[in-house]
RNA sequence: CGGGGUGUAACGCAGCCUGGUAGCGUGCCUGCUUUGGGAGCAGGAUGUCGGGAGUUCGAAUCUCUCCACCCCGACCA
């Protein structure tokens, strides 16, 4: 491929609205286009990365025993009432209605689909088991899409479901599909870390995510330093303190703390460890009022709280519940003397605190040296209700917790029959009885994989790319090509020797300054480069560098080809 | 949806407070010179100042309203 023949279009300063690395450097080397918020054109430099991407993904689920289909975007309204989504699913998803005013919607997902044609399609557990995929855009009506094509309102994705007989053989394939993400996230070159998660709104029972490694993750994972146990931080037990509560030691004591709200500007103020002070959450959950009470230093857990009975759906309180319920404003309030129709619910290592501190009820106030059983009743509730952090040890008792940073890119889950029994999809199983199909489903989030990989690979020249998603694998520096007949024949030869040995090479024939060359072709993130120059050709040499190197190294002309061919291997 | 902010040329921004009809850098076009790390000189093109309404002799600037986008919170591949 030439330049002159393609498409490349760079920006020397990005649009102020991008803020993270990735969707940065994806709009200034022109790999997507914001269309609206959101919505992304894929540049035909980006589009090659993309369909890299999903090659891959389609030649590792080919090779896993899955087959390959695709499924209307649109979605009658019908199918997803009868699993109830469409009311579960909601503002999430984009409804939309035909001429007829009936409705639809462009799917967010498809399991509704898929159990639709198994129910049709599968009759015997002689066709038993199957596994369907499709690479397909998907929509959805995102509260707040962001960081570009990290979290698009319209994404491409590979999701795959699987059918069973049993549920022995679901488990079977879940760990066959284990095993392909692994693969194709190894392939694809990307650090990235298998945890187990939450189910959320897909629902089901097993489950794990694929994260890429990276700071600027939005999710938390735990994992320990002493096993293979990995879980996200939503779902990961802090163990139980194994150390009983201590006998109270101090007095109850309230004392000023005029001005100090939070649980460090009281502790600091008081010359106490952030650890002895005691957090308090007001929650509504229908009209009745939660304390929800953490450790100084822990943090409020809300996937946990949300499963705790009476707590499905909650929210904050607002500052006006609050102050109704305790009598003072937020940043005071605490378990003491609160009225019985608030339940207090302790987190574990909250329970077995003595001789805590803790909001007064009383604005400008705290209490010191606080202790169940003596100054409050106990709680109502002792339960998991914080996100574990660094330090906790490991909930299978191996090792003690550490926290990293991920992007989630993959998620696979044990369906078992919540679908296949709204939808009343049943096989005959080998005694002639009707059995609800088991099963699976497993999602990637392939656009999401382009943003993940410019977030894990880049520096401060732009992008840099796993080989086996480079837009090119490796390109042809030309100096003055239009200028040198000796530097275009050499250029052309590399090219055309190159391509012909099978690697994916770019030309770069557009005559720019070497300046302005070497800048677009980093910013890309071409992982191998050979520069022609007329000073090197006097020497039979061209220069080849990595993207990864700080500089170039002659190369005798007559074997930079197949040098640079045996790296693309 | 709640809270905060921004809309001026393709991109980054100034001008707005204190009204007088729009500017800078980059990019783009033409010519010449240059050609190993985002060139130099000369010339040039591009704006419904987000939309609408109002105040005023006069609005990018003041007022109202609508819209879009961005940031912080609940979702998810």
């Amino acid at each position: 491929m030439r330049t002159s023949q393609f498409f490349i279009s760079t920006l020397k300063e990005a649009p102020s609205e991008a803020e993270l690395a990735s969707h940065r450097l994806m709009l200034r080397a022109g790999l997507i286009r914001k269309l609206g918020s959101g919505l992304y054109t894929w540049m035909p430099l980006g589009l090659r990365v993309l369909r890299k991407v999903e090659q891959v993904v389609r030649e590792e689920m080919n090779r896993a025993g899955a087959v390959e289909l695709l499924m209307p975007a649109v979605q009658p309204a019908e199918l997803w009432q009868e699993t109830g989504r469409w009311e579960v699913f909601g503002p999430q998803m984009l409804k939309i209605k035909d001429r007829h005013e009936r409705d639809f919607c462009f799917g967010p997902t498809h399991e509704e689909v898929i159990t639709d044609i198994a129910r049709r399609e599968i009759r015997s557990y002689r066709q038993l088991p199957l596994n369907f995929y499709q690479i397909q855009t998907k929509v959805r009506d995102e509260i707040r899409p962001r960081f570009g094509v990290m979290r698009a309102r319209e994404f491409v994705m590979k999701d795959a479901y699987s059918f069973h007989a049993t549920y022995a053989d679901l488990e079977r394939e879940y760990r066959n599909m284990y095993d392909a993400y692994s693969r194709i996230f190894t392939r694809l070159g990307l650090g990235f870390r298998a945890v187990a998660a939450d189910t959320g709104a897909i629902g089901g029972t097993g489950s794990h995510e694929f994260h890429v490694l990276a700071d600027s993750g939005e999710d938390a994972l735990a994992y320990s330093t002493g096993s293979d146990f990995a879980a996200n931080v939503e779902l990961a037990e802090a163990v139980a303190p194994s150390r009983p509560r201590a006998a109270p030691m101090r007095p109850l004591e309230k004392v000023p703390t005029p001005g100090k709200t939070t649980c460090e500007e009281v502790t600091a103020l008081l010359g106490l460890p952030l650890a002895q002070s005691v957090k308090a959450l007001a929650v509504m959950a229908g009209d009745a009022m939660h304390m929800l009470l953490v450790r100084g230093d822990h943090t409020l857990n809300e996937v946990k709280a949300a499963k705790l009975p009476g707590l499905a759906g909650f929210r904050f309180a607002t500052d006006k519940e609050i102050e109704s319920a305790t009598g003072c404003r937020p940043g005071y309030i605490g378990p003491v003397g609160i009225g019985g129709n608030v339940r207090v619910i302790a987190d574990r290592s909250v329970a077995v605190m003595s001789d805590f501190v803790c909001g007064a009820n009383e604005a400008g106030f705290h209490l010191a040296g606080v202790n169940f059983g003596r100054d409050l009743p106990e709680p109502a509730l002792v339960a998991d209700i914080r996100n574990a952090v660094a330090g906790d040890p490991s909930p299978d008792g191996r090792g003690t917790l550490d926290i990293c940073r991920g992007i989630e890119v993959g998620h696979i889950f044990q369906l078992r029959t919540k679908y296949s029994e709204a939808m009343k999809a049943t096989f005959l199983d080998d005694g002639g009885k009707s059995q609800a199909l088991e099963m699976g489903c497993y999602g990637i989030g392939v656009s999401r994989i382009v943003a993940a990989a410019v977030e894990q690979g880049n520096d401060a020249r732009g992008i840099v790319w796993p080989l086996p998603m480079a837009p090119f694998q490796a390109v042809v520096a030309p100096i003055g090509y239009r200028k040198s007949g000796q530097v275009r024949q050499a250029a052309d030869a590399l090219h055309d020797a190159l391509q012909a040995a099978g690697v994916d090479v770019l030309l770069d024939d557009r005559d720019e300054r070497p300046g302005v060359m070497f800048a677009d072709l980093e910013l890309i993130g071409i992982p191998h480069r050979l520069t022609v120059g007329e000073r090197g050709l006097k020497e039979g040499n061209v220069e080849y560098q990595a993207r990864t190197q700080e500089s170039a190294t002659p190369l005798d002309l007559r074997q930079a080809a197949a040098h640079v061919a045996a790296l693309c291997r």
